[in-house]
DNA sequence: ATAATACGTCAGCTTTGTTGACATTCCAAG
DNA sequence: CTTGGAATGTCAACAAAGCTGACGTATTAT
């Protein structure tokens, strides 16, 4: 039982075309496993990806209004607003009309909303947690480097500037 | 190389809260970026990520049976229908009636379908070769350990069968 | 002979995305 | 104060890609 492959041979092995074909399959089938256990969560109720992004991005950054959501998820504004009018009318979110600027509106969870959010979020934390534990920080570390160089330009902005929130 | 385990009081950092939530974070931006340079290229055409993935398999196993194609993707075999006539309608996959076992159909690419294969991985091996190079081997490494502890079971088996395909 | 398997297909539904058009509210510049 | 543009909400129509359920047809296995 023993070394399955150490690429030491070659320094740039990793670089392979074979490597990344095998990269690019474990990010396919790990993103499966990344979103399954909350995707069975909330499979029983009328809600769906969509509605856990939403909640998530809220949850993270309370008072975040319509326009910052939009551009982090990325979505067009009926899209988001098809999920937002359900969360509300539901009492997951509430809209709150900004002091400064009336235009807006900014979002914030209520306590529904937000013991939705933990059941999400321990959920894909468990699991998340599972494969860093099993993985090593070091992996961990390496794991997180790859993602990071792997985002987009403009969603990479994004995630810097959440990072500064709470990071 | 062992280095890493005992820091006596961070030793466990990576596995607060906030780095899993970062982690979950990192890998939603990243799949982003995984998925943008092909949804671009299907984005004229009249295939989306379904096509994509169909093709993938196909190119990577060719000769692989309709069932095989289903538990690997994880759909319905009437979604996967409908993404497989419309490549066999534009001829970019083949089908062909099994020799042993004449209810199976196997799929192939056809020239056509290689092509758009080739200009499809050709786009995402690029982004993925950046994001290796820039994180280095042992990043790559602790990548790949953490996505393939975060797979689901089913999933985790079918990643570790096509490994063994060419491994 | 019968049951099970592999595949295809029809019909209908859901989620989540898209455009385009249009109204409202409000800030800010002229 | 008026007006242009920004932020938001909403309607309608549509598409991609998943789902369930039902049914048909070869083919193989029992």
């Amino acid at each position: 039982m023993e070394g399955s492959g150490r690429d030491s041979g070659n320094a740039l092995l990793f670089l392979t075309d074979e490597q990344l074909r095998k990269g690019i399959e474990a990010m396919f089938f790990a993103y499966r496993g990344f979103t399954a256990d909350p995707d069975r969560i909330l499979a029983g109720m009328a809600y769906g990806r969509a509605h856990h992004r939403a909640v998530h991005f809220i949850h993270r950054s309370p008072g975040t209004t319509v326009n910052n959501l939009l551009a982090i998820l990325g979505v067009t504004k009926q899209s988001l607003n098809r999920v937002l009018r359900a969360l509300v009318e539901d009492g997951l979110v509430r809209n709150e009309v900004g002091r400064r600027d009336k235009r807006e509106r900014h979002l914030y969870l209520t306590e529904a909303g937000e013991d939705l959010e933990r059941r999400l979020s321990d959920a894909q934390r468990d699991r998340m947690r599972t494969a860093y534990r099993a993985a090593g920080p070091e992996a961990v570390t390496g794991f997180r480097q790859v993602l990071e160089a792997m985002m987009d330009g403009e969603m990479r902005k994004r995630y810097d500037a959440l990072k500064e929130l709470k990071g």
